[in-house]
DNA sequence: GGTTACGTTGACGTAAACGTAAAGCAAAAA
DNA sequence: TTTTTGCTTTACGTTTACGTCAACGTAACC
């Protein structure tokens, strides 16, 4: 029988690992790092549907280039932690700084798109032309 | 005197280093990779318009998240060293990988830059009704 | 002709992000 | 109850992408 999930909406380490493609270790090491803290049954680790989230938004993260620590900047944002207006005041130029890299990776990736639009022409005209070469 | 490059079209390791912000080690650590062959004039390294290129490649892959691996694939993908058909299919197999994997980081940063605008506004609120709470 | 500026080749160091055992605990299945 | 299954911690290893000297070459400036 399949190893079912004790909690309903509760996930074992191995059950995101699975889900997600990644392994435990990495799961344990983003824990170390400080950008998941899961419950604990016994000694066991319980993630919670937001744990499950955070996750997510890692490999979001890591999907986008961002290190570690800038997917936890990132994830820190989220929570209300940031009470006086020195901090806000923060939190909005760190934001703004980083539109403004996105929308550099969003020129970065257009240039790069079409490029491979480019490349996939010229590989489909030579082979158009290596087919009139050696036909079947 | 600032020091000009001799030839024009031409420019030193520090130039471009410079120019784009980076040390000379790394610019060295790329030709390492085999991602750059500048020509040598004596025992110094020249870089011609197209290793500025390249370089430039270079740096866009790092701010998509790209290792040097796979920054040097796409840009081998340019010059037309891909001769045979089975080359060719494997090369539009490529393309349309990266292209999906483009797609994917299209869609995270959409979902980020909505985010950032949660962000934003949740600490625009804040601000405000600290600023009422203590007003200047 | 000595110093300064810029370049070179090693070579070792380092931070990030895990991989890979090793050894043990604990619940569940046989 | 033994065995398997799954999870734990500890710890050393590995890859990537450079940083950081060190020691030297060379061409230019004073």
């Amino acid at each position: 029988m399949k190893t079912e999930t004790i909690e309903p909406g509760s996930y074992s380490i191995s059950e995101l690992a699975q889900e997600f493609g990644i392994t435990t270790r990495a799961i344990r090491f983003y824990e170390d790092k400080g950008l998941l803290s899961p419950a604990r049954r016994g000694q066991a680790r319980v993630y919670s549907p937001e744990d499950r989230v955070r996750l997510m938004l890692i490999l979001r993260g890591k999907r986008l280039g961002f290190s570690l620590d800038e997917s936890r900047e990132i994830i820190d944002m989220y929570d209300p932690a940031h009470g006086n207006v020195e901090q806000l005041q923060r939190l909005l130029q760190y934001i703004e700084q980083k539109r403004a890299q996105l929308q550099q990776q969003l020129r970065d990736i257009h240039s790069l798109m079409e490029e491979l639009d480019r490349a996939e022409a010229r590989a489909r005209a030579a082979l158009s032309s290596d087919q009139r070469k050696n036909p079947s």
